[in-house]
RNA sequence: AGGAGAGUCUCCUAGCAUAGUUAUGGAACUUCCCUUACGAGGAAGACUACGUCGGUUCAAAUCCGACCUCUCCUACCA
């Protein structure tokens, strides 16, 4: 007797889940061994931000890459998929602020808080990933705080420096004039101010007594001024084109520009651009190419351009308007609402923003797009449609990339500079990773003007900096050659990631890896979209439809999410369905009623009456039940036998099973192809009607009778056959659904396979020498089952009633095929008395029953008697 | 404001460069049957969609133009 194996009736996920993650992990299942066979294929995944939870769009790209990885193995490739995390940024720097009460100018303190803070969230996502299934190896894991990813970045800066790409050089920033510091754009709020909107006149050049007049709710700018727009549409204004205008209190003069930006609703129409008035003026800036005269000190008063140098900007406000009253140029001032830029996200401040130039570090990408865009050429793109993304992108690029951030939580800028002259003092290399502020220079005086007052820079670098390397930093670059030539050089490398990051992630990381090695990142792309509530709108708190992959995963299951997963189409955005149901009545409910009820009801009261119903999970579960039955049913009677193996032999496969082996051929090869494209909702969608309607459908009910026969060899051969295309659906299962694929392998399939786990299994082969002929007969079989079982739906026939006797005649190239399958046929429809005839023996016939049914297309006719 | 991608039935999705019967495939849905692998299954069914408006054409989901909506990006949140 086989040894017995129990079959619970249901398949319970959260059990097989806790137990897998922990067999995989203890057996290491998803090692990388860089020696093993095969060619190796490297996957770049995207770091996720430590914000401490994994949202949906990490699950449905991450589910992507976790395919990615489960199939290149399958296929024989040796797969190196490491998984890191992307921890510097303001977040951070806020939440440990919050947490901790402490502030970043307790430097030390706070890094040493940042770092654990990360390291807290890390451990939560990290756990989100193996509940997921995720099969990276966490023992190439990488965090961008760490020293020898820092040691990376900063080498990289330095040999930029060298290049002459990276260079010093003041540019705008948003700076509070209260706290004397940078703020970050989401550190910065509005705030609405009753104010006054000046109208101001300027006089134009060489006309007397001819002015233009521009508004403004910042007279104060005015010595600032550098340019007058209008819209080119104006028509109040075309005699103004190429003039000039005085600006008061000063001795300059302007060029007035035409400017599709100007609003031409807004004031009189004409706008004058202070450089670092606003976004706009550094736009204008720019595209014009336009002088900077700043105006205003880092503590918030007038310097030395001005001629109210001393004043605070309120001050010079206040005169600036009686000098210009007193030459008549106030035109009139209107009330105004007027949106203040203000420091309210972080402190307490809520001062007004200013635009204040202050030094940055800057790279060099404008003269290298073309070098960009061709690397992005030779890669292939899944969907290729999104290469015209980077393209873009590259082709509009007319500054170069601003690498510092004047914050304390991210990678040092490892260089010092002069204060006198700005010279720039690069690190030694066997000083990285280091931290300017806290190391000296390696050098005591400015060597080009030998003063001694050298700075360490204390800007960071822009998260950017840090993410733009990691297929060199999962390649050991720099510290290990050999796994760097093996994993990167020579290797397929991967890029999974999502549309909105081409141009920066990807953008940067083929600038800066291609500059670095001299060979562009990447093999190919994988390209998701984003996730959007069932509304097909971002999720959003405000609009409501936010779902948590907590809230879902423990209700379905890992397995059933990643179907939802496989189901969203490449490059494009997917939602998440979800109905509002009222639990009593377990009716639907609007969209409209639920918003009404949100704001009547306290939420928890509004909890117990209403609930979400996820129609692709509940869709996703019953597809796991299916498969879970399948296998019961196969394995309850694999308990009634002594069998070796799941060989099959050619020789001994039925018609029945010659049919569905080539017709597992045939899907095969088209699910091959759709995952050899990434396309995992087309591969999907042949998977699951194939498994369900035909393999336990038709298949097993086909074949379910032979099970009960007496005749050991027969029982022994139909089960053995429909384990063995079990199995080969098990293992394209494997990659969708890791969990439920694993348990069934383990409970039925280990004692056959000599494997650990299935996921160490290959791609099934299709099966060989299937003979079309033999599939064509037993398609003809199944045909006439679906026929037969079909009249007894439509006449009320239980389907595990007997019929009395059925007559099938057909024509003669026909009869012996169905003589073939006789047994098949009586036993699959429970037939007592199954009588085959050629048509011409029609008349012969005794007793013909009065049931007749002609079925043309297969040239049949049939008689019944129940 | 600009740039890019997208809009096909209740929901996902195919098709759209070379325009051509009745627009693909799934899920969900309704009715009947069944319940001995099946919180399952079987059979039938229906409804029925190319964002809007124009244009080119014998013929448009497909080509052209305008517009609307959604999403993403546009130098300090990733």
């Amino acid at each position: 007797m086989a040894q017995e194996t129990t079959y619970p009736k249901r398949y319970k996920f959260k059990e097989s889940q806790e137990k897998w993650i922990k067999y995989w992990k203890d057996e290491g299942i998803y090692k990388f061994d860089i020696n093993a066979k095969g060619e190796i294929f490297s996957i770049d995944t995207p770091p996720p931000f430590v914000s401490g939870t994994l949202h949906l769009g990490h699950i449905l790209n991450h589910s992507w890459i976790d395919f990615v990885a489960r199939y290149n193995k399958m296929k024989g490739r040796n797969v190196y998929f490491p998984q890191g995390y992307d921890c510097h940024g303001l977040p951070v720097e806020l939440a440990v602020e919050k947490k901790y009460g402490i502030s970043q100018h307790q430097r030390d303190e706070f890094l040493e808080k940042c770092i654990e803070w990360v390291e807290q969230n890390i451990n939560n996502m990290t756990k989100q990933y193996d509940d997921l299934g995720y099969s990276t190896d966490w023992d190439f894991t990488y965090r961008t705080m760490k020293d020898d990813y820092k040691f990376k970045i900063q080498w990289s800066l330095l040999y930029f420096y060298e290049k002459g790409w990276l260079y010093r050089e003041k540019f705008p920033t948003h700076f509070c004039v209260n706290c004397e510091t940078s703020v970050a754009k989401a550190e910065v709020g509005y705030y609405e101010e009753p104010g006054k909107l000046w109208y101001l006149k300027l006089p134009i050049v060489g006309r007397e007594d001819e002015y233009i007049t521009i508004a403004t709710t910042r007279p104060e700018y005015m010595e600032a001024c550098v340019g007058v727009f209008i819209h080119p549409n104006d028509e109040r204004y075309y005699h103004l084109s190429a003039a000039e205008v005085e600006i008061p209190m000063t001795d300059r003069t302007v060029r007035i520009e035409m400017d599709r930006n100007v609003d031409m609703n807004f004031g009189t129409g004409i706008v004058y651009c202070c450089t670092y008035g606003d976004e706009l003026d550094i736009k204008w800036k720019i595209n014009y190419d336009l002088d900077e005269i700043q105006i205003f000190t880092e503590d918030g008063h007038m310097n030395e351009n001005s001629i109210y140098q001393g004043m605070t900007i309120l001050e010079a406000r206040e005169q600036i308007l009686k000098d210009l009253d007193e030459r008549s140029l106030v035109e009139k001032i209107e009330d105004y609402e007027h949106r203040v830029v203000i420091h309210s996200e972080r402190s307490s401040c809520r001062k007004p923003i200013e635009y204040l130039p202050v030094y940055q570090w800057f790279i060099n990408v404008k003269d290298f797009t073309d070098e960009i865009i061709e690397s992005g050429n030779i890669m292939n793109w899944y969907p290729e449609k999104h290469k015209q993304r980077l393209i873009d992108w590259c082709e509009g690029v007319d500054w170069n990339w601003v690498i510092s951030r004047q914050r304390v939580f991210g990678t040092p800028i490892p260089f010092w500079y002069c204060k006198e002259c700005n010279e720039i003092i690069p690190p030694r290399v066997e000083d990285l990773p280091l931290d300017p502020v806290k190391t000296p220079p390696p050098v005591d005086k400015c060597p080009k003007c030998k003063s001694k007052n050298l700075l360490g820079e204390k800007d960071v670098c822009d998260c950017w900096i840090d993410s733009s390397i990691t297929p060199l930093a999962i390649a050991k670059w720099l510290e290990d050659d050999d796994f760097f030539e093996k994993t990167y050089m020579k290797a397929k490398v991967h890029r999974p990631q999502g549309y909105e990051i081409i141009r920066t992630w990807l953008f940067y990381t083929l600038f800066r890896c291609k500059k670095l090695t001299g060979k562009a990142p990447f093999y190919e792309t994988m390209i998701n979209g984003m996730v959007a509530g069932p509304d097909s709108r971002k999720m959003s708190k405000s609009f409501g439809n936010i779902v948590s992959p907590d809230e879902v995963m423990p209700e379905f299951g890992a397995d059933a999410i990643r179907q939802w997963a496989a189901m969203g189409s490449l490059g494009d955005d997917y939602p998440f369905e979800y109905t509002w149901i009222e639990l009593q009545t377990k009716q639907p409910v609007s969209e409209d009623k639920i918003k009404e009820e949100m704001e009547k009801l306290p939420e928890d009261k509004f909890n117990k009456k209403y609930r979400r119903r996820f129609e692709q999970l509940i869709g996703a579960s019953r597809f796991l039940t299916k498969i879970w039955n399948a296998y019961r049913f196969l394995g309850l009677n694999l308990n009634k036998f002594e069998i070796s193996d799941i060989n099959i032999d050619k020789n001994l496969l039925s018609v029945i099973d010659n049919y569905f082996y080539s017709e597992f051929n045939k899907n095969l090869e088209l699910i091959t192809k759709y995952f050899d494209e990434y396309n995992w909702h087309e591969a999907f969608t042949i998977v699951r009607p194939f498994f369900w309607n035909e393999i336990c459908d038709n298949y097993i009910e086909a074949i379910k009778y032979k099970f009960y026969l007496e005749e050991q060899e027969t029982r022994e051969w139909a089960l053995k056959n429909a384990l063995n295309l079990f199995y080969k659906m098990l293992t394209i299962f494997a990659i969708i659904m890791p969990f439920i694929s694993e348990e069934i392998y383990s409970n039925m399939y280990k004692k056959f396979k000599n494997l650990k786990s299935i996921h160490l299994e290959r791609w099934p082969t299709p099966y060989e020498n299937i003979s079309e002929e033999l599939a064509e007969k037993g398609k003809f079989g199944i045909d006439i089952i679906k026929i037969l079982r079909n009249y007894k739906s439509k006449h009320q026939i239980p389907l595990n009633q007997e019929i009395t006797r059925v007559i099938i005649l057909s024509d003669k190239n026909k009869h012996e095929i169905i003589n073939d399958l006789k047994e098949d046929i009586k036993n699959t429809i429970r037939i007592k008395n199954l009588e085959i005839y050629e048509k011409n023996q029609e008349d012969k016939i005794k007793d013909k029953p009065d049931s007749k049914e002609i079925i043309d297309e297969l040239g049949i006719i049939f008689y019944f008697s129940l």
